[in-house]
DNA sequence: CCTATCTATATCTGTTATGGATATAGTCAT
DNA sequence: ATGACTATATCCATAACAGATATAGATAGG
């Protein structure tokens, strides 16, 4: 185990960080990762896709779960296969991260979130 | 100021990165990006072709910079949109890992250095 | 000079990923 | 039943990707 190649596109990986350590649906994936940036970066198609690819490549798990007021609901879970892989993935971002700061590429002072204006 | 919204690949965002502060050619950010991971992420053809749409939406320029012991070589330095624009993403992302921190999702004790300023 | 190898840029091609539209269907209020 | 919203899933046109290939200058050996 473990021992498999996973490739993470940016969308999964985005999708991990947004289920977490809870039990997510899709829909709630998307609302999530649309309130992040205040705009969809996210269509259907790719989240939906995403998921698939996630659950065979066993990075994320459907669970038992099924919510009383919408049986449509599908929730999932990040699976420890999936932790890692995230892990790594935020590992490699962070090291890109530290080099585009050390180089003083990016604005010293305050990651501001540059709120969208209306 | 070009209001121009401008979509920054990951490629693209590794390419500016890695040219950073300095002038450098094509060859060298292929070398530097290779000597990050260790293995090759970034193709010949992903590079060139980043390259040119970085240069089209004016986020790298090249310069006049030629090397007297191999003119083949094109240098290319960031603009200030560049820079804008991969501080931008750079901000995206930090927010990213930030919220992937918060939920537990990663393993703790990265390597990562995590430059504390203060 | 000729050949082989490495460096350096550029393009081409098949495959994969993306985003939006569309399909399907359940929920809720009227 | 109707209409608006929620929720999942698939289809399709475009974009991006990785590797192969093309071109050509640089370097070293005979």
């Amino acid at each position: 185990m473990s021992g498999r190649k996973v490739r993470l596109t940016p969308p999964m990986f985005q999708i991990l960080v947004a289920v977490g350590p809870e039990e997510k649906h899709g829909y709630a994936i998307m609302q999530d990762l649309d309130g992040l940036e205040g705009h969809s970066t996210l269509g259907p198609g790719t989240l939906y896709r995403s998921i698939k690819q996630l659950l065979d490549q066993g990075l994320l798990e459907e669970t038992a779960k099924r919510a009383e007021d919408d049986p449509r609901r599908r929730y999932y879970r990040v699976t420890d296969a999936g932790a890692a892989a995230a892990s790594s993935e935020a590992d490699r971002l962070e090291q890109l991260l530290t080099q585009a700061r050390t180089k003083g590429l990016l604005k010293r002072g305050s990651p501001s979130p540059t709120p969208e204006p209306g």
